[in-house]
DNA sequence: TTTTCGATTGACAGCGCTGACAATTTGCAG
DNA sequence: CTGCAAATTGTCAGCGCTGTCAATCGAAAA
């Protein structure tokens, strides 16, 4: 049986709440009586019993990551949770996972959720900060939780950095190398991600001095698959993009593929670069240009903030961080063109 | 204030337990009684407090995975905890997970996280599962765990698959193109999947009348760097192999990117398979033939597992479930063998 | 009808802690 | 010294539930 508070008092020689305050750091205690009662508990390799505490205290010490159930598996996500585990670290709080199917009833399921678990803050994975139905719950139950990469300002607290002026940036990038014609594939609708990626595109063309033209730009859903069905369509121009700037890098490996299987050499024929930096964008060859998001970081940030709200509403805001644009091996230089439309229908698999 | 027990109770007109019976799933309930319950609770939307019947109770209702931290942010663990998720819901179980550090004290960090949250199993992810010194320990504490892909038998109760004969299995898919020179990046020393693929690997060389060259074994980590490492010290051989298993998809990747760097062509001059079919793996060009492991219904089956022993202590079992051999673009027939030594120092990067 | 015994139900203490507030001590000016 | 406010410490109820065990009920057996 592990000691409980009631033992360390006694051995201390003080109250039982005298302990409580040194365990919760409240103020108000003599350093005698903090170091006797510190004493007391190692000696008794005390631990405060998180249900009890939790049960008296009307608190659950509980941090919940919400994020979208189709990212679960993705490494995106479990860096967030490593971030809000960090953050959790040194506290009394807890994190716990969740994932959400946004396509059914979300907001229902998060009430469900709350109201079984009794979260004391939530941390959102995007796009689930996006979504101005749930905020405005979230803040008519008196729910905390901190957006990570939420594009509404609704988000009082949380964390996310200058999508679009990193999307500009690898435009730019591209424009430099001398490409004159650049694609995108965008990101899922709804997504905070897509909106801001795609405007910075238009943002990099413009610095650059290039004209919009949207017959290069087409949807995806921020998937491999969708990167390989808007690579096809890209390729299968009569005018195809000499470089290719993807919302993300599932769907840059994407369309790597489908120019891959068509028999092109990459950056030779064509410039890919992504967004998020993923393991895999290292891995494939050419390594993928791409923006590096920190998200570890940016879970252990969003979190830290939230968990500051509970302490000192008001301290707690929206955290800015940097990005880092990583310049590797699937883009380069643009080459001379050749006849028009030579790509397509080499080697399709 | 959301309603308690005794709310229900009232509305129900019995008694506080026999509503907790009715929650707790406990016999000795009349269909009456568990019929009036259940009116009165759906329409008191009422939720057992966690806490208070954790305190009551003597239970946590915590499961934790265990996992090495170097992994954490790796797709595996993540698609781990969504399987341990999946076997907690509709139980009164929470998933925590917990980063550890093998490389330190484990068995010091796993005993403070055992005392400082208490949670009611652990679900040990690999190597975990291979520690002896930790499982011992945990015995004598009494805390009950499931492992992993635990190459010792020590766990009795956990989940695996015959990672052994999918290794063979790979290595004869190797030698049915007619490669008979194969070689092997061997995993992290310390986790059974090293020992096991490794013996796999020979299993399968023996099976297709090859004989075993330590020659074309090389020592990997599991990683990526490791695999570039590896590859390049198995294409600078004097007879370099036409075929390379690797004990993972992260080292077959950096395998497949020095093959790259060399300006060798995959499959033509080299096949390369790996094993556990990350996603990396089908994203990068060509896409990797490789085990496919469903690790999401590892984690759940092995949290089932560990959730059943403690209803019924010896229902619970090392459930062995099926794996698939996943063939796709990175391996192909041996072709006619070029002039010895051809590939070395060709364009390396 | 009465008895018996298992099935069902309830009473109540107490899990280990913290909140509210009361009591005591301390520091310091008067 | 005394008085008084601030700092420190303690008392105790109660958070919402379950374990223990006693009470009650109902149906089959006598």
């Amino acid at each position: 049986m592990p000691a409980r508070i009631e033992d360390v008092a006694l051995k201390a020689g003080v109250s039982t709440k005298t302990v409580s305050r040194v365990f919760n750091r409240e103020p108000n205690v003599s350093e005698k009586a903090r170091a006797r009662v510190e004493a007391a508990a190692r000696e008794l390799n005390y631990r405060p019993n998180p249900s009890a505490r939790s049960l008296a205290g009307n608190r659950s010490y509980l941090v919940a990551l919400l994020f979208d159930n189709p990212h679960a598996g993705s490494s995106y996500v479990m860096e967030l949770i490593v971030g809000v585990l960090q953050a959790c670290e040194n506290t009394h709080y807890n994190a716990m996972l969740r994932p959400l199917d946004l396509s059914a009833d979300p907001v229902a399921a998060i009430e469900e959720f709350v109201a079984q678990f009794r979260p004391d803050a939530l941390v959102l994975a995007p796009p689930i900060g996006d979504d101005l139905k749930i905020l405005r719950r979230l803040d008519e139950w008196n729910v905390r939780y901190s957006a990570i990469s939420a594009r509404s300002s609704h988000a009082r607290i949380g964390v996310g950095f200058d999508e679009r002026r990193a999307a500009a940036e690898m435009v730019e990038h591209l424009a430099a190398l001398g490409h004159r014609r650049i694609g995108h594939i965008a990101g899922r609708a709804g997504h905070g991600a897509r909106a801001w990626r795609l405007a910075g595109y238009r943002d990099g063309l413009r610095k650059a001095g290039l004209d919009y033209d949207e017959a290069v730009v087409v949807d995806g859903d921020f998937s491999f698959e969708s990167g390989i069905a808007a690579g096809a369509q890209l390729l299968d121009l009569r005018d195809p993009p000499t470089a290719i700037f993807a919302a993300n890098d599932d769907s840059a490996c994407g369309a790597m593929h489908e120019a891959f299987e068509r028999g092109l050499s990459i950056p030779r024929d064509l410039s890919i670069c992504g967004f998020d930096d993923t393991p895999a964008s290292a891995q494939v060859w050419p390594s993928l240009t791409t923006v590096h998001q920190p998200c570890r970081e940016m879970g252990r940030i969003a979190t830290e903030q939230v968990l500051l709200s509970m302490r000192d509403p008001g301290a707690a805001q929206t955290v800015r961080i940097s990005y880092e644009i990583r310049i590797r091996g699937s883009t380069g230089p643009v080459r001379a063109k050749s006849a028009t439309g030579a790509y397509r229908g080499a080697r399709k698999g």
